[in-house]
DNA sequence: GAGGATACTTTACGCCATAAGGAGATGTCG
DNA sequence: CGACATCTCCTTATGGCGTAAAGTATCCTC
């Protein structure tokens, strides 16, 4: 299944991002709500952990909750906005600063890698987030405030404004991309019962049939995918680390260092 | 609109994205075929082309070929496998070959450019495939030859496998992430009737009318936002260029040079 | 010419998001 | 207290979707 995100106003997302909690709430007529935007919000989540993006539908999320699918629509104006709270109610997990310590200063490089494998695992825990097309920034709250976390990260290195910006977009796409990479081969592998490294040979083994002459057009990607068969365990991991491994020493190599 | 890309069979999305095209059709009786593989694929993306993944439907396709919306599953198996081959369409409009001349070798920084800037514009045609879930990769023969012609470009580098396998990630996601951040920038603003620079303001005077503590929230993020705002034109394309360059760089690292 | 395979259609099912309108609860105001 | 406005939530209905099932017309082989 695959998931066209709506292109829902974005306005009212935003003013359900960033809608102040406590709304007063005074002199109000007629009976009190007995839902609320964070319930709706946590059990559209606990829908899509628990059955999948495609499982997600307004009618789901309302049983979970005891009502109609056409009760949340007295919170919510439709499926596009709540999918974008969501997204941003599961970046609010990422850790609001960075690991203690006087650390920081001059080792930049691990606190960005700190940044990165939370945001990966974050993704690996919803792993629906990357369903999502992120052909759309929602500009959440929590997304606002992962962005700031990786730019206090990244401070010590002195990057200028230009570069600054490439190395965050070029980080956070990166960190995505390789989630939804891993995240697919482990719902797949998930979906059939079998295990990831059986699922890509599995995968391989097909192609190898369908397109005989693989190696001779493909030479260089048929070495360095035995290149990887050599190196086993957790691949998706290794190419995570080196790929970040790769990109910040990129950014190391606009500081001047 | 967001697309979750369906966890249609992969195996048999990979028989047709490999399918040899002139299956023999020796001894087959019935009427003649009218339609093909090709002509529905190509219908699927003049449809997405001229009027977005939400009006991509089965009926929508066959409408455009004179037919009826099952008629098409004579030839595609379902909805998800048409959306795999449209994937792979697509990429194969990129260039087979390396730029000619001489310069590949020891010039490797000016073949990856290349190759990165012809997928941007490639994505950015046919903005729609940012929409479909990249957490399924399709591993069509366009695909692996795109990836193949990175591999090429990247080969006087001279990285060590593991390296390699984390540069061909990042430069691919960093490549499509920023695709689609311009892509619904100019989607939204196309929409709206708006020029891209006006959205993104009209964009961020919202949310500073939202959080009014923004920039005590987040400083650095909009500290960045400012200084980007000093150096006008297009700013995606900025972006991309520089955050390239930073992997790039990082690249160059890993080659010892 | 008979029989079987094939391309394509019609119809139908069960989903989906959500528009429209109604029922009952709850508050304010006379 | 009673009238009324307001708000939550429901039922119902509309128009879409992907696609299963079954029917029809066409063509090839024998």
């Amino acid at each position: 299944m695959t998931v066209y995100a709506g292109q829902g106003d974005a306005h009212r997302s935003l003013a359900l991002l960033w809608g102040h909690p406590g709304e007063p709430r005074t002199g109000r007529s007629g009976p009190k709500p007995g839902l609320s935007v964070d319930a709706i919000v946590s059990a559209g989540i606990a829908v899509a952990d628990a059955e999948g993006m495609a499982a997600l539908s307004m009618r789901a999320v309302g049983e979970r909750l005891g009502r109609t699918a056409m009760a949340l629509y007295t919170y919510v104006p439709g499926k596009a906005e709540l999918l974008d709270l969501m997204h941003d109610r599961v970046l609010a997990e990422l850790p609001a600063e960075l690991p203690p310590g006087p650390a920081q200063f001059d080792n930049w490089r691990a606190a960005v890698t700190a940044w990165a494998e939370e945001l990966y695992a974050c993704y690996l825990r919803h792993p629906w987030v990357l369903q999502v097309s992120q052909a759309r920034p929602v500009l959440g709250p929590a997304e606002l405030a992962a962005m700031e976390h990786l730019l206090t990260a990244l401070q010590p290195a002195g990057l200028p404004p230009g570069r600054l910006r490439g190395a965050v977009a070029a980080l956070w796409q990166f960190v995505r991309g390789t989630a939804a990479t891993t995240a697919d081969a482990r719902g797949a592998a998930a979906a059939t019962g079998v295990t990831d490294e059986e699922w890509w040979s599995t995968r391989s083994a097909r192609l190898a049939e369908l397109a005989p002459d693989f190696p001779r057009r493909f030479p260089l990607l048929t070495a360095l995918q035995s290149a990887a068969g050599a190196a086993p365990g957790d691949e998706d991991r290794d190419a995570f680390r080196t790929g970040l491994a790769v990109l910040l020493d990129g950014v190391a190599a606009g500081t001047g260092a």
